[in-house]
DNA sequence: ACGTTTTCCGTAAACGTTTACGAGAACACA
DNA sequence: TGTGTTCTCGTAAACGTTTACGGAAAACGT
């Protein structure tokens, strides 16, 4: 059905072999034959098998992003991704990369899934998320020497890859730095169990700014939760039920600080007035809940932008000159000031 | 690097083909040289080059969802589409198929992208979203002959494929019935430009029921906005404007709800006092937002399972028994009450 | 003991590309 | 005229699979 080369060639009268260079911009082939090939391209609508080539060259010219929704929470999307992989997209389409993102399902941690994407070579790189303080993906793909890069660090693999995460320590210390400076001292964090690794620098930086401001730290304060509404919501009066009653709470994922603040309303304490809510990821959720969430802003179409161009300059086949190569980045988040603290 | 099938051969002493088909499970095999085929294929952690197989086959085992992001609108994902993919994705796995996912630059609609991924039969097929009335993708692909099926319905390309929507007429229709009971008759109905279609299967079902109900359609009272919150927020004043003030209005997408309420909010006018919001498709924003939208919510995962059953069953190679095509169905919507009317 | 069927496996072609190699023709230069 | 260089192209192998075909050996039937 649809045309190979060799239709080419024999409408064309010529070798296999020359269509392929015409077509791929060799030098070694004259310039008129070369017209008439492109133009019989278009007449037939030729474009080449992306099996046989990639089959020939051992590359697919394309790289895989691994999205997985969370477990039990099929309501909650990840609007989050859509902005970076928009950029990730542009950036590599401008390298004439495809990118294709990989569905996992919900629970099995890819695992499976990025096995079947690497050695079935589907993809000549992938890119992963949701890192983990100690991460068997990136493991794997080290072990394997399978190209990747991440979004968020993580503590894995040794350290020749290009990852690019937020500054989730300043982030955690800069709210409490704001808190402390409107008369908090009682602050509770809230943060994601597993063990992606953003949940342990957000505390890293709760903690330093708390340690800064002579305040003592009170493991009651800090709270671990599953990474969704119901999560935010079950574990938000374990912080609120302590002895001494936090006059904030800093959570570190929008969803379940939305779980938090249907608890908190519960027990009859408003957002802004009873308490101070911060949430460091930021996402269109809180700006539209009420009370508006303060929130930690990342900029994530920038974001998968520059992830591509690591990405890339870390690939032997589009390295650009030596040095450029950048192997790990952390980008500032920006606060937004709404109504809830 | 990779082991390859003939790696596999050479360590066992037998022929690629005899390994080939061991590994495929066919027949007429021993069953202990297949035992020994099997260890050795673990032993080496071979897996087979997906690219020589789907050169050979002529199939890559791989569905292509189209994703695209509105236009100028990079803060607001698509959570929409994520329950949706958990349900595709699943589906398609358990008949041994991969989802990929392509990313589309935001405003192209995607023509250039649905080209290439067909061109170089990176897929065995498509699945569309975000149907127009008249939709030139589907125009392309029954065309070329490539299978594909909408999430959504259309004018375009006959009838042959297979696709599945929601019921936006009748969610109109019920909508405006609700509305009325409750003693409204100035309803307005804003939905989005361009020409999606369900945007006129909405505006079908809210003047059926106008015109049941003995009330006469106003076209002051129907305006069509850019399909994201700047829209809603932009064209909502229009119809408030109107010469006799509407007491409801139906709003056929969340974000552009979003932004009326915040028109709405800045004209002084309260949903759920004021004025009654209902938005047709309910997103985790209807719900966080302050009124909570009353809302038509779909149940995306399971539609997402089912229009990857009626894609396989469309297509010649997983075909189960003659008959079991499905063509097209049309789900129902279901109410949730909340604040907002 | 002999013919027939069944079981199992090797051989080789094919899928659609890219590319190393070499060869003929044209050209330049002395 | 002879030699070397440059252009341009054809040939054929290779990438990793699957599969049609045929044949050897084993099993079976009489």
């Amino acid at each position: 059905m649809a045309s190979s080369i060799h239709d080419l060639a024999r409408h064309l009268n010529i070798s296999i072999g020359t269509v392929s260079r015409a077509l791929n911009g060799r030098a070694d082939v004259n310039a008129d034959t070369r017209q008439r090939v492109l133009e019989a391209a278009r007449e037939l609508n030729y474009s080449p098998n992306q099996s046989g080539r990639s089959l020939r060259q051992g590359a697919t010219r394309s790289i895989a992003f691994m999205l997985q929704p969370h477990p039990g929470d099929q309501q909650y999307g990840e609007p989050f991704f859509i902005p970076f992989l928009t950029g990730l997209q542009a950036r590599l389409a401008e390298s004439g990369l495809d990118l294709i993102v990989v569905m996992g399902a919900p629970g099995d941690y890819q695992q499976e899934r990025l096995r079947r994407v690497v050695e079935t070579r589907r993809a000549d790189a992938v890119v992963l998320a949701w890192t983990r303080r100690e991460d068997e993906r990136i493991d794997y793909l080290t072990e394997r020497g399978f190209p990747f890069a991440t979004l968020g660090r993580s503590r894995s693999g040794g350290k020749s890859y290009p990852s690019l995460d937020l500054d989730f320590e300043k982030a955690g210390s800069d709210a409490v730095d704001r808190l402390v400076a409107r008369g908090h001292r009682r602050i509770a964090a809230i943060r994601p169990a597993l063990n992606l690794n953003f949940g342990y620098l957000f505390l890293d930086g709760y903690r330093e700014a708390l340690k800064r401001h002579g305040i003592e730290v009170d493991p009651g304060l800090i709270a671990d939760g599953f990474i969704n509404e119901a999560g935010g919501y079950q574990v938000t009066p374990r912080v609120m039920l302590s002895r001494d009653r936090p006059t904030a709470i800093i959570f570190n994922n929008d969803a379940m600080a939305l779980g938090g603040c249907k608890a908190l309303a519960e027990m009859g304490i408003r957002p802004g007035h009873d308490i101070a809510v911060t949430v460091i990821v930021d996402t269109p959720l809180c700006r539209y809940f009420s009370p508006a969430l303060t929130a930690f802003r990342p900029s994530l179409e920038p974001m998968g932008r520059r992830l591509a161009e690591m990405l890339l300059a870390s690939l032997p086949a589009f390295a650009g000159p030596e040095g450029t190569r950048i192997i790990r980045e952390v980008w500032p988040l920006e606060l937004v000031v709404r109504e809830s603290d």
